[in-house]
DNA sequence: TGATGTGAAGCGGTTCACAGCC
DNA sequence: GGCTGTGAACCGCTTCACATCA
């Protein structure tokens, strides 16, 4: 019920629930219990209910869940009732990439606008998406409403980039430079995915002995490990 | 001493270690204790000194860390002294995004090819990588000894993707989509990095009333949070 | 003196297990 | 009977604080 305090894991999850719940909505279920849920997704049943109960009491004991409702709640939950509008900083490989991926329109995101300070790229067009001058950011920002930056420029000058974009007063930001970037005020909601990062856990995972066999693990309802990190 | 058990957040931190080094190191400094390394980049020194005392002593009392022992000694660490061989499943935007990221290279990773069941796309050529049939996806990892597959494709077809990776002895994936893929041997380590949840996520942010005033927290040595999670 | 390496305390998220309600 | 909602136990990572050593 109190929304407050509510953990990264947590929002990641709920995500990843209203994805599920998605598929069983297609395939014609109007009900669902956590534990039917848990299984077919491999999630776990008594973290999903309590995740849930953060926010109110949607099931119905002995009965489950609405598909429907439940879903309606996550949207409404998650914010994904209402368009944000979307700016990605820098139209290289990954910010064009980005910029006409399928998961923005899906999670109602609208990109409106790629900026970059390369004169050869102002002015071309990635589908739908133009490619702006950052030196009309801030003012874009303010006309279209823009609410969410991605940053996609590289580490260098990242940290020059994010201040910019603070300074446009824009709220949340997702950065895939590999750099840590400083905060000034913390009413900014910084998400960074590094790739490097990533990457180079799993090489550290390819230089470990392998000493693991697969076969004698506790086995039940949990199968996989909790996909939310 | 024994890198049994190293969790996942240490190995991230790990690699952010060392990109914090290599900046040093750049900076000429020969030496650098783990209290001005956090300083600097707003980590917190004493998870450092525990993350790398999982894997021996390698500083010095009173003094501090020797840069490029250190550097060397995470390089070694995180296997980044090994090249790996990368293959990309699906050449659509993200896939061809990835073919040319610079952060492949710089961690010693070469991408080998991308794979595509889609004709129009087979033969053409990313920048230097060839685009494959992901009929002979198997026999390609053999003979190339790929030991890393990146899944670019659709959510719809990741599973069987995934499956056919794993069929194919690869032991370290990076997937890219949304999609909670289950594993069934364990000794494979499957890294997701969800666009969607990431999203949502901020998203959940941006419908938050907004309570939070930044003036009011504790203002140390620590800064901002972790950045690997 | 100065900075490492580390036991111990602290904390936040996860899992358990069951009371409560349909 | 079945399943939710939730306090309590549990667990692992983080932080503290200090003994230790150059």
């Amino acid at each position: 019920m109190k929304s407050d305090k509510i953990s990264e894991s947590t929002t990641n999850r709920l995500s990843i629930y209203l994805r599920c719940l998605k598929a069983v909505a297609a395939s014609g279920a109007t009900t669902v219990s956590s534990k039917a849920l848990a299984d077919d997704f491999h999630l776990n049943s008594a973290q999903m209910r309590k995740d849930l109960a953060y926010f109110g009491e949607f099931g119905v004991r002995g009965l489950g869940y609405s598909v429907d409702t439940l879903c309606d709640h996550l949207t409404k939950i998650l914010g994904l009732d209402k368009e944000h509008r979307v700016a990605i900083m820098g139209a290289g490989r990954l910010g064009t990439a980005l910029a006409d991926y399928y998961g923005f329109r899906r999670a109602n995101f609208t990109v409106t606008a790629l900026f970059d300070n390369d004169r050869e790229k102002i002015g071309t067009r990635i589908g739908e998406v133009k490619v702006l001058d950052a030196k009309n950011f801030a003012a874009t920002v303010k006309r279209d409403n823009i609410e969410l930056a991605v940053i996609a420029v590289p580490a260098s000058c990242a940290q020059m980039v994010f201040e910019d974009i603070v300074a446009a007063g824009i709220k949340a930001v997702l950065n895939f430079a590999p750099a840590a970037l400083r905060k000034s005020s913390s009413d900014v909601k910084l998400k960074t995915v590094d790739l490097t990062t990533s990457l180079e856990s799993l090489s550290f995972f390819l230089a470990q002995p392998a000493k693991q066999n697969s076969t004698n693990r506790k086995r039940k309802t949990k199968g996989g490990r909790n996909t939310a990190k």
